[in-house]
DNA sequence: ACTGAAAACAATTGCGA
DNA sequence: TCGCAATTGTTTTCAGT
């Protein structure tokens, strides 16, 4: 049970840095018409490889233009305070992306802002009123060097 | 000189979610005809308000389940270290997106592999080899809590 | 599983308000 | 800036290989 051929990850290698291009131009880079390429990105979709298609927005240009990396550890690792903070993390705006990990941090948040002050009240709101932080350390984001959200499709063998 | 209005932050609130519904079903839901809000998201895409439109794709479906977080040390904060760090980091496959930060730490970086196995012969090569960095924390990603890249669209007054 | 033609559908452009 | 109508272009369906 393949999911992909080697044909799939050339489709999403160039989906996934533009999904506006038609099915044509993409037939044309991977040896195919129009519809067999449109067949295969319309399996890729059903199937769960390519999990959605979004708009990336400038965060600059939307207001935001302070982006904070937020490394944070809770009190205690137990699963109901962590399962708490995960409910709280996902229903504030202002954190745009988060993950649970391990190691000296418990979650890692990318945070935005429309300004320091601004930043400065969020972090009094989300992270000194909750009993559960432990401590938090703040990372300024000064440049983001990838752009994109590519991940590097494997080439799978043929059978 | 403002980029945008009420109706274009619903429209980008929208598309970010999901850039492949027609101008038409998103014209009716912030109540414009197709044309209008076609127009509309062009000239967004033209503006650089909307960056880019990409496929997401699984990284665990595509044979990368295992993800990490490494926070890295350069040995010194000089600007010629630091290009020739942003550098690697563009041309290495592994990383999918970084970040350059202050604060504790110099990089962010969020790196995708087949496995552990691989994970560690990629740490063999890019940082022990590498002499400009002093340091790195592995930081494995158990759970991504909020799924999404979305940015909390700030919705303008009208002038 | 692919192609190619035709039908259905969506995006773009011109125009009047 | 909008909506409408006409045009252009894209996607989908279907028959044939």
């Amino acid at each position: 049970m393949k999911l992909y051929d080697r044909i799939d990850a050339s489709i999403l290698e160039i989906v996934q840095k533009n999904n506006r291009l038609t099915s044509q131009v993409i037939g044309d880079q991977v040896g195919l018409s129009a519809t067999a390429c449109q067949r295969r990105l319309k399996r890729l979709r059903d199937i769960g490889v390519i999990e959605g298609d979004v708009s990336i927005i400038s965060a600059r240009a939307v207001g935001r233009p302070i982006q904070m990396i937020v490394l944070v550890t809770l009190e205690r690792e137990r699963s109901d305070i962590i399962d708490r903070f995960k409910r709280a993390l996902r229903i504030t705006p202002e954190i745009v992306n988060s993950f649970y990990v391990t190691g000296e941090t418990d979650f890692v948040l990318y945070v935005t802002a429309r300004s320091m002050e601004d930043y400065e009240v969020f972090t009094r709101n989300f992270f000194y009123e909750n009993p559960d932080i432990r401590g938090f350390k703040t990372l300024v984001v000064m440049d983001r060097v990838k752009a994109g959200f590519s991940v590097p499709v494997e080439v799978p063998d043929e059978d």
